[in-house]
DNA sequence: CTATAATCGAGACGGTACGTCACGTCTTGAT
DNA sequence: ATCAAGACGTGACGTACCGTCTCGATTATAG
């Protein structure tokens, strides 16, 4: 995403000069999700990424230009992933969606994605590219569940897709920032309970004449 | 929250020396909230707040004791309002509702309202109070419509509150989110219609077999 | 010299604000020229100075604006200190000269100087003030001795003073240089034995068919 | 003095891999007297030199430990030289060697050896081997030139030679210094008439009774 | 009317992290 | 084995901000 090493075979370098170390991207980008998660953003220090990452300053910095960047692609690279899913019925696929949410956003690194999501957000100057990769990785899910649901008859057909993407996403992660708030600590079971409502007002609603079964 | 003259509510605040400067807490809260919504947290400086507000740095630590807590009470004061909501009907209740939180999170100070609140949940060591208000300014709200929808036999009795409020909630600050990582923005007739969207999802769902109305 | 407090009085300041720290100045001037003498230009640290004075980097460049200007200023401040000579005879106050100017070289202080001298004269572009002190503190100093050597009729009085103010000069700072680069170490005896040679030769001349007396 | 092909005096080096490009010594001490002269002791980096030699930073280390060394050997290689002089009087000789110095001394290559002439004396730690080379470059001029005069009767027998050698070097040195100092430019004459002088004054001195011619 | 005292704008203070740069070492492929 | 190139760990550079402190000036109450 920074370094050159990612932009493939484009420059008229060709392996001149002692080549970059192989493993030092992995150990910073380990070190720095590391100190996030241990001291937050306020207390995430370049220096104490180097330190722990074994590695000279220069080292990092030859690779991103300033910390945002770092902590950036710190979180892309390790704060966005998401397992596909296929159950083969639209409950069954938004309840493991659902629940591979909640226990993404639950966890250290995709609680830093999120973080770092907003705070790209906020400052559209910078690393826009964080914004394209968030709704790559995450756009694309939802919208084939409902493809292959409308296919099966499963869905209204006419429904828009964004409003059921927001409302699960948001969902997990509003209940990711709620049990910080409130010094929770929510269990892999609370979870899937907590998924199978979700899922169940989405499907069918809360409202008592449209409780069919 | 934090200064004293806040704390005591007990009028005019008798004393010897002279008293604070009247307008200094709202223009040095109005500072900060700029600051804050121009340069994101990183870029959040007390001696541009200061500058800014045409005051003295003395004057500020006078009355919050550190960023934190500034910050927390600019958002607070400013980024946690919310109209109360009451139109007789469920739907009614949850459309004002959804359309008041997706205004409300696409204006400034909302949004600087959910990174702060972010921002709080991910350093629980500093400000829990901020946390506290969020809940208490934002549970009540969905309980009360719900309490009200209960009695008047238009919800499911047994639904978890806390699942429609994570949905809606959620799916209004993903809304805002999206907006501005992929620098749309939205109208406010754009806002409503995704409420619609969103209540009519969670009264009555997605699925076909529950398409009743 | 280049803090504000030493150019008095010009600017608009007048006592606005927390006045500068009266000790300061001093306790970094000698921390600098600990510093200096103890580790040499090389090992020369800005950290080092400001750990040793008890006091912040900031406090420091806030008088300096450089490593250069610091140690110019250490220098020029202790190291350029010479005591007025009236002995009554040219003989007398050239002796005398003679004497300080080694007893001066060859202590830590002056031997600074002289470094801080040959650098700046290296580097023309920084600070020229130093090439002004120095000239002006020890320029006057021959020049008044040998005005009262004529006046006397003790001394020719066609002879260009700056040749006598080099030879005297050149010739005290090139023992010091050779004490140091052989490794020897002069006594107060030494210095005195080598100032009356020198002398000798200034006034009489080393030729045998000038030898009178 | 440092890189092996000099201290082994033993021929052509012998060896299995590529031996060692011919030019470069003299390009890097060349780069490295350039570096020196423009940009002083402070401003004198490895990494430059190397640029302006159109060398790689190995070649250089291959040669000398560090920086110290390579500027040492610049200045001894090309700070040093003084060409032998026998006029065969005691005064043509010293009017010579002064005007040798003083032509030396104002040359840029010869500043350049006063400068880590003075660097090494103060920081006796590193390079001893300079300050030998030194005295043994410019102690012997002077010891001769005295020794022949003594033995045609030109010169008090008694005096210290130490002690006209730092007058001689001493007003040389000083007298370049205070013209980078003032900003003069000298020219050849002005050195000649200032060599004459200060020879005058060694000889005969400036007393008004050892004036004889 | 004077004394006392809290607050004001300004800005210096001791620290700490920033991002840059140079050191001297190391590692590559090419000569 | 040496070359040019350039990445490596280390550590100082000079800057900026934190939260504290000190100053003279202001503005109220208390005596």
């Amino acid at each position: 995403m920074f370094n050159r090493s990612m932009t493939t075979g484009e420059g008229p370098r060709r392996g001149r000069g002692r080549p970059r170390t192989p493993g030092a991207e992995g150990k910073i980008l380990a070190a720095a999700l590391a100190e996030y998660g241990e001291h937050g953003w306020a207390g995430f220090t370049m220096d104490a990424v180097a330190r722990r990452a074994h590695v000279g300053k220069s080292t990092v910095y030859l690779r991103w230009p300033d910390k945002d960047a770092l902590l950036t692609e710190a979180v892309t690279s390790r704060g966005l992933e998401l397992a596909a899913v296929d159950t083969g019925t639209l409950e069954g696929d938004l309840t493991q969606l659902a629940t591979n949410l909640l226990r993404h956003f639950h966890s250290p690194a995709g609680w830093a994605g999120v973080r770092v999501t907003f705070d790209t957000a906020s400052a559209p100057e910078r690393l826009g590219n964080f914004a394209e990769a968030v709704i790559e990785v995450h756009g694309r899910q939802v919208e084939q569940i409902c493809r292959r649901a409308v296919e099966r008859g499963e869905m209204i057909e006419s429904f828009p897709v964004g409003a059921l993407t927001e409302a699960i996403y948001g969902a997990a992660m509003i209940n990711a920032l709620s049990e910080r708030l409130e010094g929770r600590v929510d269990s892999d079971a609370d979870l899937e309970t907590r998924a199978r409502y979700l899922v169940a007002m989405v499907l069918r609603g809360i409202a008592t004449d449209s409780a069919v079964s």
